[in-house]
Order: structure tokens, then C-alpha cells, then sequence
DNA sequence: AATGAATGAGCCTTCATTCAT
DNA sequence: GATGAATGAAGGCTCATTCAT
């Protein structure tokens, strides 16, 4: 079933390009090389058809680079959260998985009744291998508080490249693009454990 | 001059709830109990209205707390900082569940043309405030590179309750609401200081 | 009441280049340095507008040059013909009346109420005028029926330079155009003495 | 099929009726008991659709009679020329009261881009083929410049009984209709060979 | 005498959707 | 299984006109 799926992926991109209301049914099958028709015939209708877009955006997203977990080197806490944000990083500003950004980005903004499933199946499991590996690296001292603290500024430092593109483009002097995604994930990952460490000693005094 | 403004009001609600390409303008003209020509006739068309809308939001927006700069205390840059941080975290918060937050975030997620002007006469000159004063507590060591960095942290630690709130409030364990802005603003702060000063050190060595 | 003269002025610009239809009171206003509001507060409404300034336009039509008549020379019918002929084609090939005659070949492929008035007061007494001279140099030997049909001939070899403008510009190879008038008239004087000469034989025998 | 020719054939109506900018999409729609979008989706927009109403409706106005030419008897230039004149007499009286004749009219009034192609298309080769007849029966003597005049002159004396009609009707004494075409074609014949036989001489002289 | 603000009707166009094939 | 034709609803916008001042 080329159509099909066809229809998913330029839906994707208009989806991303224009938005769920600006984006229309007619230029999605026009890329799909489709009849006007064929949305409400495979999918039901526009709305279907964006809830199966989100879908199959995150399913197709997830598939290239595996994620590095601490249950893969207990032994090297640090080392694996290093690598936990290098990928990251380099998955958010990867060019190929802009249009799934941006339609992140606007499902936060406003979100719709897709967002749930996205957020339990694909986001959570995500989340808890950072917080894994942060109290990991804090030697299990941190608090539930103090952890969570921690999981989210790490989330934001590097969410901010992606969320916050449009406007750090915008502002002068300019800021980080694509290729300074080593630099960045380095910047971030010394942050933290410089943080966490401190906090250990906080915490433990 | 009642049915402008009137019409300005109407369009945050609509334009936040709906977004720019669903909200419609006999909504907006409908709630501002004007004409539908009205929008023509005070604004030119639907996409300057937007524009208005977006300055006068923001405008509105900052004019409650004025920002800490480190002109104000040029002795004490560690307490502006937690100043600015504490304000920018608190506004922040704020503004979330509000129409401004929301014009806001769908404003980063799919850009118009509007957020130029926005960029470069609203948010600029606090990206700048924060920027000098991060390099103040680094007792000016920073190289312009790191600086960026360490500002762009900042921000992206403060940003994620905002563009993040929908996300975060769907995963699991809860994190924060409007009630921890102090709490929030606190831990940034101690990140930013623990990172600065041991950047400091580096570029010293 | 320099307002209402200028309204005059622009409107007859605004209707020559767009029509009536697609003429916009705004833009009458606009050029005029009035208000919108003036064409409704002076004319009433848009078509009293039009309709004063087809009297308008003509009026200030015939000021230019008086019109040759057979009066001012009965002794010679000929050079009274030629310099009708003359006036008549350098009048409809003139750069400055092109607005007033946009206006009349609008009004006659579509005539308003306003034509009658204009037939009878602007127009009978040229054709009269015509017709007269014509009967004068076949020394007045033509039937009423040939008459007609003369001076309808004279009338429109001059009238397709306007009329027929468009087309014959865009027709290959490139027609004639204002600089061509005393040529052009020249031309239709001779083929109509020709002419009427011959009739003048023929009504004779 | 059927829809489309009938929105084509109710545009004939409406907008010889109204003229373009005064006939609307809705009429046109309504005459030919088809939905408003039909006229989007056969035609595009309504200029395309008057750009196609144009070009049917010449089309199908010169099909009733074919053209005569010099080419059909070359042995005969006067016998021909006399039936192209008749011809296009006919023809012009014939449409001087239907929606075709009111829609050209109004188009050479108020040129819009349709009418290059209309131009070109199908007044060219008619201009032509009177102009090949024309040097035909001044045996090859006329200059470029008397020909071009000559065949604009008898392309005046017809098509004014068009462009001229509403003016002609209000003149007194009355003037021609659609019955006289013989006589006003015999006319205009007799006009032209005197002056094309007289032109001859001078430029053989 | 004249105007800026406001209006209601209507315009062309576009949209997601349906239907007959 | 899939499509070209057609539709009704609604969109942004423009217009001539009016009203309060």
C-alpha cells in the first residue's frame, strides 16, 4: 500500500511547513501524488489523519541512533550520560527530524488529544533513562525534588535549540546552528555534572 | 477609540485560543461587538492585526516588573542575576496558562513574519541584560563563545516550563507549577553560578 | 468651491481608466484630497457622480478648437469638408482628451441614460454640421438616403483611430498613431470628395 | 461535460449583460444551476473564465459563414472584395445586437489581457485577408503605408454601425439597421474600389 | 460645510468533504 | 480500490454608504 503511506509522509511535511490549519488536504496529495479523495478514503478525515501523522513520525523518528541507557555501562555513570546528551542533541538538531520538531513544537503550543499517547509512549521512556543516569551520576544522593530539578534543566538546555530556533536566529550576535552540536551537548554535560556534583555535596553534608 | 482597543482584546483571545489561521476575524469582530470591516478599516488586514496583537501582548506583558539590570547595582552582579533569573522565571510562570504565553509559544513554533520586530525591540534587549550580567559574575573572563553558551542555558532552563508545560505536566511523576517559581528560579540560579565560576577557573588556568 | 471641481476631475480620470464598475469612490477621494465621505455629501451617490461628470468631460471638450462649418465659408464647401475632417481627427487623436474618450466608447458599448442627453446636445450638431457639408460639395445632388450613408462613412474612418485603437495595436503591422493626424485626415478627405464626386455623377444621370 | 459549457455559456450572458466587473461569479453560477466553487474549479478564477468566454464566443461567431478570400478566386479581386465586405457586414449586424457583439465592444472599450490573444488569434488573419484583397484590386500599386490606409478606412465604415450603433440610434434623422446590410455593404464597396482605382493612378503616375 | 469612524452587503476564492462511477 | 466532478460553508477582504460630530 504505497499510497498510503505516500500520504503519511507528505503529510508530515505540509503538517510541519504550515501547520494543521494552514496546512491543506489539497497540497498533501498533490505531493503525494494522490487523488484529492484519497485523505478521506484512507484516513477518514483531516483529523485522522494528523493523529496518525504524529504517530508515524515519532515511530519513524526514534529508529536511527539507540539511545544510550546506564543499564548498557553501570559501571561508567558519567560516561553514559555524556553520551545520553551528545545524542540528544545531535537528534534535535539533526536536519531530517526538523519537520517532526516543529510539529512537536506546535502540538506543545497547542496541544491536542494526540499529545497524550506521544507523551507516555515515546517522551516518558525518554525522561526516566535522563533521571537514571543523573542519580546515577550523583551517587543515588539527590533528592526527588533536587532530581527532577536537575532531569528538567538539562531538557531545557537542549529542548531551547529546537523551541527557541526562531528566536535565537533572530537575535544578535547569532547563535548555534547544526554543526556546533558537539560543542553544545559538551557545554551542557559539563553543566550538569558540575551542578550534580555540588548538589551531591549539599546533599550529603 | 474604544472599538480598536476593544478589537486588539478580542483578537489575544481569539489568536491564543484558535491560533493566527484558525482564529477568524468575525470571531474576533463578533466578541469586540464590532463589524466585520472594522478589523479592515483599523488595521489594513488580518495579518497586521496579528502583528499589533503580538507587540501589544508582549508590551503589556513586561510592563508589570521592570527587569533588573546590572546597571542598577554594578557592585553586586551575583545578586542581580538572582534578581534577573527569580523575574525572568516569575514572568515566565505567569504568563503560562495566560493568552500572551500561548500567542507566544505558537509564535516559536511556527514563526511569522511578525516575530522580526519582536525579536529585535522586545526580547533583544533582555537576551542582552542577561548576557551582561552572566559575563559580570564571571568577573569578565568569559570568551564571547562561552558567554553564548552559558547565556543560551540560562534561558533554555527558564524556557522549558513554558514550551515544556504541556509536555511535563503529561509525564510522570508531576513536575512544577506556577507556585514553585521561586523554588525553580533558585535552582538556575545555583547551576548558572557552579558553572560560571568553574568556567572562570578554566579560561584563567 | 474648489472641492466639488475637483472631484469632477479626478472622477472623469478614475472612470476613463477603470470603468464605472471598477471605478472605487476611495480612489476618486483619494486623488481629489478629499474625503471619502465628499462624493456621497456633494453628488449624492456614485452614479449622480458619473453622470455629472459626463457633462463634465464633454463641456470641457469643445473648448479647444471651434468647430469649420459650411457658414463660416459657403463659398467653399471643399476646404470647409478638409478642415472639418482635420478638426475632427486631430480632436479624437489628442492625447489630453483620451480620458473623455475612454469614457464615450465605454458609454456606448454599454449606454447609461446619460447617453441620450449627451446624443442630442454634444453629437447632433457635429453630425449636423457634417452632413452639410458634405450635401454642399456634391452641390446638393445627393439623395437623403446616400447622404446618410456618406457621412456615417466620414464618421467612421475618424472614430475607428479611437474605437478600434486597441485592436489596431495589437494587430501587426503597427497602425498609426497621434503624429499620423494631419496624414490620416488627408487620406479620408480624399477618399470621400472621391467618392461623393462619383455619387454626384451617378444621382445626376 | 455539460456543466462547464454551461457556466461558459451563462458568462456569455452575464457578462455581456454587466460587463466584467459588474457581472459577478454568483450569477453566473446560478444561471447555469451550478454550485459558486464551480467556476474555481473549471476555470480557475474569473478572469480566466472571462478569458475563455472571450475566445468561445469570437470562435463560435465566425463559424456560421466562412471568410471569402482572395485565395478562392484569384482571377476575380473586385468580385471578392465585394463579398468580403458583405460578409463582414453581415456579420457585424448580425452580432451588433447579440452578447457576443456587446462583449466585443465593451472589450475594445476596456482592453483587458484577454484581449491579445483574441487579437492575434482571430482579427489578425481576417485583417489580412481584406488587406491582400485590398492591393489585389489596386493591382499591386499601393504603397505600405496607402494600403494599411485604405484597410483601415473600410474597416471604420463597418464596424462603426457596431462601436457607433448606440450613438446612431439617438441621432436624428434615424439611422441604419440590421436590414440594410446590402445596402450599407454595397455602399462602403462602391467607396472603396473608386478610391483604391484613383490611388492606383496616382501612384502609377 | 465637512469629516473620521463605522457599517452591512456582497465580492471572489478556498476549503474539506461527498458522490457517482 | 480509487477517482474526477461537484458542493456547501466559510474565509478574508472591499465597497458604497451612513452617522455622529
Amino acid at each position: 500500500m504505497s499510497t498510503k503511506e505516500d500520504i503519511l509522509n507528505a503529510a508530515l511535511g505540509v503538517f510541519a511547513q504550515h501547520g494543521y490549519d494552514g496546512g491543506t488536504v489539497r497540497e498533501i496529495c498533490d505531493r503525494a501524488r494522490a487523488n484529492v479523495a484519497a485523505v478521506n478514503y484512507h484516513f477518514g478525515d483531516k483529523a485522522s489523519l494528523y493523529a496518525e501523522v504524529l504517530q508515524h513520525a515519532y515511530r519513524s523518528a526514534g529508529n536511527r541512533e539507540p539511545m544510550p541507557t546506564l543499564g548498557a555501562r553501570p559501571d561508567d555513570p558519567k560516561g553514559q550520560l555524556q553520551a545520553w546528551i551528545h545524542w540528544y542533541v545531535r537528534r534535535i538538531l539533526q536536519a531530517s527530524d526538523t519537520d517532526i520538531g516543529r510539529l512537536m513544537a506546535a502540538e506543545m503550543a497547542k496541544p491536542t488529544p494526540a499529545l497524550d499517547a506521544l507523551a507516555t509512549r515515546a517522551v516518558q521512556p525518554v525522561s526516566d533513562a535522563l533521571s537514571q543516569l543523573v542519580q546515577a551520576v550523583a551517587g543515588g544522593t539527590l533528592s526527588e525534588r533536587s532530581l527532577r530539578l536537575h532531569t528538567v534543566s538539562v531538557i531545557g538546555q537542549c529542548l531551547v535549540y529546537r523551541f527557541g530556533a526562531a528566536m535565537l536566529e533572530r537575535l544578535n550576535p547569532p547563535h548555534f546552528g547544526q554543526d556546533d552540536a558537539a560543542l553544545i551537548a559538551e557545554h551542557i554535560f559539563h553543566v550538569t555534572t558540575i551542578a550534580v556534583a555540588q548538589a551531591t555535596k549539599v546533599e550529603a553534608s
